[in-house]
DNA sequence: CGTGTGATTGACGCCTGTCAACGTCTGTGG
DNA sequence: CCACAGACGTTGACAGGCGTCAATCACACG
């Protein structure tokens, strides 16, 4: 993927039917186009950081990014992870207030940066597109919810399972099985919410317990059913 | 106050400064108001429970409204209140999916109920209302985000401080510094996430540090201060 | 006065966080 | 090419926070 497909065609991000920018006209859709910048970022860059102004907001054309907030004694706490179409840092410009998380490139991404201006521009003028930005907050919220229930609730062995099946669902796996994601043993620790001593045990025993295989960074998916038991999740 | 004001006068909830409602033009208002009904609730009333379908929201005209999700072994882990002026329901109405939460009127309520139709009548020809609507929504994420950084770093003890503390800024205290909210030891337990044996523990140690005075459900804040530090907030 | 719900207290033990030491790997610079 | 630094991963020991179970108390209500 070359940075300079932004030029040849309209960037997946804003063109794809699942894209939050789908009911857009074709106006729109050129106006979107002219004011948003393209750039590349490699793993490890920040993209913004708590505190921070932002006036914009990006939307993801490859690559994985991580967002997170700090704990008040500077522990992360990775909340959720943005994809290939997603869209970050637009709760800052529409609260208008400074960021409060913070966004790491996990795998170098190509991120289209769209002005604040033309957000609000967006939602004043088409009420679909209003819709479908508000459908996905409320998919965020939802989920939001749904992991407070979780960490407040179950064990640590319970969420690191439900969070494998949760990479698994979200980024898929190769062809041997292996999630399309690598995290360090500290990153799953900052989303499960445990010390990353606990998550390098509890790999371990889901080894012995043939959920799952290890090799370095990568982990190979063996039983997704027994992991849905150990999770505690049926659906 | 009696239901019938709201022939008197444009209910409370839908008039105020602070509402969502508050750039509707009077055309729009009066659509709302038209389409609205009225209904007193009485403290234990189910408003939705989760799995049931929706067809309309509610915005809470007096009371108290607690929201929760039920986790997989049956308890309840309280999301959110919501007071005077706030809407519930509004998610599963946007998303058209089935509820998530439960709501029960915790101190008793009117509510006015308003219609889906009415509601995406309004975002798709309102972008200023769409706007306050995002706005509130974007608002309810971030405490989301910040409630799971707590909870997954956190002590118990440090929750519970801290949510004391939420209680009393959300809901403010009377002529004797008591929490203008009465919860049962078990809701306590189920906002902080943990078991009602340790939130009794727990508030009585409060007690013993001269934090908080109780009498029965009654809590009276003694020293802010001293619950800031205890929850390790700085701000 | 019996019944039921909620509050309290104590005992007990396990999950899990913390600390410390050590192994492994990668990249860098001499 | 090797040595070293630094980041990351692993393992063990240990304690204490907190969940669970059980018994008792307090209070309201029919």
């Amino acid at each position: 993927m070359d940075i300079n497909d932004k030029i040849e065609s309209f960037p997946y991000c804003m063109d794809n039917i699942n894209s939050v920018f789908r009911h857009l006209i074709p106006d729109e859709k050129d106006k979107v186009y002219n004011e948003s910048t393209c750039s590349e970022y490699t793993r490890g860059t920040t993209i913004y950081r708590e505190g921070q102004r932002i006036n914009g907001f990006y939307c993801i054309q490859s690559g994985i990014i991580k967002i997170f907030k700090t704990g008040f004694d500077g522990k992360e706490q990775i909340i959720r992870f943005a994809k290939k179409g997603d869209i970050i840092a637009f709760r800052s410009v529409l609260s208008a207030e400074l960021a409060c998380t913070t966004s790491e490139v996990i795998e170098d991404s190509i991120l289209c940066y769209i002005p604040g201006d033309t957000l609000f521009y967006l939602i004043k003028n088409n009420g679909n597109f209003s819709l479908d930005l508000l459908k996905l907050v409320c998919k965020e919220l939802e989920e939001a919810n749904s992991y407070i229930t979780d960490i407040a609730q179950k064990t640590v062995r319970e969420r690191l399972a439900e969070i494998i099946l949760h990479l698994h669902d979200t980024f898929g796996v190769n062809n041997e099985n292996i999630l399309n994601i690598s995290l360090t043993r500290e990153e799953l620790a900052n989303i499960v919410g445990t010390a990353t001593e606990s998550v390098i045990r509890l790999l371990s025993e889901f080894k012995t317990d043939k959920l799952i295989e290890l090799s370095g960074r990568k982990i190979k998916t063996l039983n997704i059913q027994a992991l849905k038991k150990t999770a505690n999740i049926y659906s």
